[in-house]
DNA sequence: CTGCTTGCAAAGTGTTTGCAGGCCC
DNA sequence: GGGCCTGCAAACACTTTGCAAGCAG
């Protein structure tokens, strides 16, 4: 299974390679949200990855896909993270895939507008050294989005102050 | 559960004139509350703070306290945070209050034994800084948990296999 | 053929909301 | 008394799970 207007995405053929080399099965449910994964630049909610696999691969459930992302976490081939308390985004997280930034990257999320922005992990690995020199606690920077607020909203926000 | 019958918590005192300076009610729902978030050192979840304050107040119900939390949060009287994509954990944030450390503290939380470690949000100022500088984005340290793995999970994961 | 995967629905958390009545001020 | 607050249940959003049938290998 491939895009639909022809050539399959690189990022879908590495991921289906690695699942061979597993030993875990290629199903339509899964090729279907490699294929959403690979073919945004942004980070989607597991329900966001439901409605756009289904235009694909219909009749995908909304329960196989969290499995298949489940399932692909544990591969490290999809990687999630915690957005303030509602739904988690997922990304690919393989190395040459279409939307992989050159290395991991954090998160941070407005709390105004809700928007999530990249920032290199880099900025963080500082923090991530001190922790676990200090404390022996093994950041992980990507799982989980740092809150406040964004420029825009900060400046709408403002208004007097 | 709490100091003696008739002897109000410092905290609690605190946060009642605060409400009465607001011109907010104060009713048994929110001093229970207050009473229990007072009475801790730790993070408790809503439903933790639920049960406590049953015991207190009998009758409280699960949606008046998030409504309680909901109301004292506006009023900066208590603040909460996201950990992973469970339920988040509400503290005081009230200067003096019993449980307040000397400033405000960010948290980590193991992903693996699920413990929310305290970090003095000194530790998150450089980053912050920067965040703001570059971006305009500006953090609120104590929003949301840093997730990692925590040292004895690291060394239990380490050296048995 | 074997057994992992899927589809379905229902349950399980965590949190919010509409309504009628109660309490604070 | 007025209007905010409460109790209740039900809805809501997100995620997981038991079961039988289906499909990959």
């Amino acid at each position: 299974v491939k895009a639909a207007d022809g050539s399959p995405r690189p990022g879908v053929v590495a991921a289906v390679a690695m699942l061979r080399a597993r030993g875990e099965r290629v199903t339509r449910a899964r090729e279907a949200v490699l294929d959403v994964l690979d073919g945004v630049s942004e980070h989607l909610t597991a329900d966001e990855i439901v409605l756009r696999a289904a235009a694909r691969a219909p009749g995908v459930h909304r329960a196989t896909v969290y499995r298949a992302l489940a399932t692909l976490r544990d591969l490290d081939v999809v990687a999630h993270t915690h957005v303030g308390g509602s739904a988690a985004v997922y990304h690919l997280s393989l190395p040459g895939a279409s939307d992989e930034r050159s290395g991991p990257h954090a998160h941070l999320q407005c709390t105004t507008c809700g928007v999530v922005l990249d920032l290199p992990a880099a900025e963080l690995q500082p923090l991530a050294a001190r922790l676990r020199g200090a404390l022996g606690f093994r950041l992980e920077p990507a799982h989980a989005a740092l809150l406040g607020t964004c420029a825009a909203c900060a400046a709408t926000g403002t208004g007097g102050g």
